[in-house]
DNA sequence: CTTACATGCTCTAGTGACTAGAGGAGCAAG
DNA sequence: CTTGCTCCTCTAGTCACTAGAGCATGTAAG
């Protein structure tokens, strides 16, 4: 049991507390983004030391990992506000939790649908360049001029 | 032939050029955004009429055309900047073209397949959600709990 | 000519979700 | 004590616009 010398820091602070260092390493949220989270109020000021350092507890934690999956899947911070509070109603039947997680699902749908047309339109552009010179570029024809685009973007 | 008033203001203010509403309206950018590029020095300074109003000729207007055209495509706005310089060098070879557009391409490719591998989390997700209470919630457990995800993201 | 209203001008500030940096204080280890 | 890391607050920058204030100009109708 190699063990390195215990890192107070990362810890106990306070009994229990971690600082915003620690947090920002358990939770993979950097530490200014999770200032950033305090702002904006969608994570609770947390009890300081005496010296005014942040301290963060278990369900502060939690909270920030709950954040950082959110933000993962894409969620936007107002939808993640709003599941965090419907989380902390238990009783609460789950039908608005599920209506934003399936609307979601369907606005990145839609990025999909949109990103896959775009893919085609610009493959299509690209495969007739003949590597020439810039006057009978294909590409730069193409993007001068909308009528040469198979698709209507928009 | 029921030829409506002929509205000068979309014509000529100065022997050919239109004012910047009418350019607007040409080439579908908003007037603000017109003004904008002109800010970034995307789009060079028209000239003015003596009362300091913007007069566009048909060159800007295709200049807007094309970086209105290369924006739906998903083009950023240096990229753009890049092209409009390369597409005033007819002699150039278009190898650069072809580099930007490729690699605009491959930009499209990784976020459909982000955005692809998101899709599939999400569906799993919201399918195990039993629409009971909150306190059962698949989606917040699985929001909650990074282990019950399928995927690695990122 | 007057009145009304559309269009134009400049300038500032806001959006989302951070990120970067300045300038200073606290704290543990060597 | 000094070094070096972490922490604090505050401001400003990112991207590509968008919104609004407050004022000038232009055109059409009465």
């Amino acid at each position: 049991m190699s063990r390195k010398s215990f890192n107070v820091r990362e810890v106990a602070q306070d009994g229990g507390g971690h600082a915003i260092g620690a947090a920002a390493k358990l939770t993979g949220i950097k530490v200014p983004t999770i200032r950033y989270y305090e702002s904006i109020g969608l994570l609770a000021e947390p009890t300081r030391t005496q010296a005014g350092r942040r301290v963060y507890d278990g369900a502060a934690i939690s909270r920030l990992k709950f954040i950082r999956h959110a933000r993962e899947l894409g969620f936007e911070v107002e939808q993640i506000r709003r599941l965090l509070e419907l989380a902390s109603e238990p009783q609460r039947s789950c039908g608005e939790v599920d209506r934003i997680a399936k609307a979601h699902l369907a606005d990145i749908d839609s990025r999909i649908a949109r990103l896959t047309a775009l893919r085609e339109e610009m493959e299509h552009m690209i495969s007739e360049c003949a590597q020439g010179q810039v006057c009978e570029c294909r590409i730069l024809e193409v993007l001068s001029n909308h009528n040469f685009c198979r698709h209507d973007m928009h």
